[in-house]
RNA sequence: GGAGAGAUGGCAGAGUGGUCGAUUGCACUGGUCUUGAAAACCAGCGCACCGAGAGGUGCCGGGGGUUCGAAUCCCUCUCUCUCCGCCA
């Protein structure tokens, strides 16, 4: 959520650039600002009337130990009256604060000044294009029927024991799979990032901390007895490691990288973008995830975007940049920028990575600080981004990387696979 | 799952109704001393909110209660540890 300080002081930065997103940017700041001056006020009565109450039991006491039963009896009487304000205050002051916060988490991120803005993802901006478009054979398939096909990945066995969107990996799609996730943690643990393995089930105050609560609700499967979702991406649990976290400045940055398993119920995506691998319910992802100094954070930003785009380097996969637009930014999210992979046999784009810049956003919900250079606490700004999210990425490498003989694998892959390539 | 113990500042660990935001030790920061370091000594050292400031309020796992007054008493929840059972 937004840092309140901020929206008090820079009311205007705040409303133009929320403006962007296409809300009523102006009702939702005046309207957090009055329920905070509101709570301001009543709070300042109330802590006076504690301040009094306080003195007269330190009075009490006194008169008790010196043995002037009278005289505490009498200021006794007067603290009755006290009693009854402070208790209708604290009632009042609670509800205002639950009224400000429950709209304080209604107002979105600001996003970043070069945002463009747009209503969907149409209207994102272009910034890159790499490598050349592969001009496939005659016949070349889709990656669905490539996986049948090679007996690579079986669906209908994944649709049996769990449900459509789990598929079964096998064979050399299976070690394919594999091979993925070891090349990307290495990649990460090369550009400085310490792998960590978080749990796959975080509770209700972890989602809630990055953002998924309470406005994802429904994106995540969740367990009744326990009360726990299941991760719908390593964000969350690396980022919680650092909740209710004060780090000191020089241990800033951190840099953690995870590979996890991925749940998302993807509730009311159906047709042709559902097929194969381009939207599973699971999949695989590594995630890098950094906490850094705010000064620096679209330094890092660009880092983070630097080294996604090395990984696609290697794999020889071409793909293209996206800025997202103000439309299609996530509601925590100040600057966005999706990387998307050339599907040839499909030809489409497919989104496999979305870098990000929370700011201070997420932090605030994490409580998430650093001391300054003044020692004293103050929010760090989060980043993550995923490097890379697998099954499009197989889908990729699968149709483009196919020829009339099999499948080629990629170079940089084969030291993980064991094979250079994919036979019938 | 059964039985018991416990939850206090970065850590260790006091405190069982009043001046306790909390003794003390360690760690940390600054200073004195020293060629330098160590030791010793002196000082500082939690977080949040309100306030221009002075200052004030809250916080001893969470929530509720008793009381003029709660870290301390009562209720409740959560978590941790030990033993037993089960088990990868």
């Amino acid at each position: 959520m937004l840092d309140l300080p901020y929206l008090r002081e820079k009311k205007e930065d705040a409303i133009k650039a929320l403006s962007k997103r296409g809300i009523d940017a102006n009702a939702l700041v005046e309207g957090v600002l009055s329920i905070d001056s509101e709570r301001r006020t009543l709070l300042a009565d109330l802590e006076s009337s504690k301040y009094e109450m306080n003195q007269a039991s330190k009075e009490i006491g006194a008169a008790f130990q010196s043995g002037n039963k009278e005289k505490a009896q009498e200021l006794k009487e007067r603290t009755k009256v006290l009693k009854e304000i402070i208790k209708k205050g604290d009632g009042a002051l609670s509800e205002v604060e639950g009224r400000l916060h429950d709209q304080l988490v209604l107002i979105p991120n600001t996003p970043h000044s070069s945002v463009p803005v747009g209503n969907s993802e149409a209207e994102n901006e272009e910034l890159k294009r790499v490598g050349d478009l592969p001009k496939l054979h005659e016949g070349a398939k889709p990656h669905w029927e490539l996986a049948s096909e090679y007996k690579l990945i079986d669906f209908e066995l994944g649709v049996k024991i769990t449900g459509a969107g789990f598929p079964v990996y096998k064979n050399k799609g299976a070690r394919l799979q594999r091979a993925l996730i070891n090349f990307f943690l290495d990649e990460a643990r090369h550009a400085g990032y310490e792998e960590v393995m978080p749990p796959h089930l975080v509770n209700a105050e972890s989602a809630f901390a990055t953002g998924q609560l309470p406005d994802k609700d429904g994106q995540m499967y969740h367990t009744e007895l326990d009360h726990l979702y299941l991760i719908p991406t390593a964000e969350v649990p690396v980022t919680n490691i650092y909740r209710d976290v004060i780090l000191e400045e020089s241990e800033l940055p951190q840099k953690l990288t995870a590979y996890t398993p991925c749940f998302r119920r993807e509730a009311g995506s159906y047709g042709k973008d559902v097929r194969g691998l381009n939207r599973l319910h699971q999949f695989d992802k590594v995630e890098v995830v950094q906490v850094v100094d705010p000064k620096n954070s679209y330094d890092v930003l660009d880092e983070m975007v630097a080294h996604v785009a090395s990984i696609l380097d290697k794999l020889e996969l071409p793909y293209r940049i996206l800025r997202l637009c103000s439309g299609d930014l996530s509601f925590t999210s100040a600057l966005t920028f999706d990387f998307e992979v050339y599907s040839a046999a499909q030809e489409r784009w497919l989104e496999v990575s979305s870098v990000s810049n929370f700011e201070s956003y997420q932090a605030n919900r994490l409580k998430l600080r650093y001391r300054n250079e003044h020692g004293k606490p103050a929010l760090a700004h989060t980043l993550n981004g995923s490097a890379l999210a697998l099954p499009r990425i197989l889908a990729s490498i699968l149709e483009n990387y196919q020829t009339e003989t099999g499948i080629e694998i990629p170079k940089c892959l084969i030291p993980y696979t064991g094979f250079e390539k994919i036979e019938a």
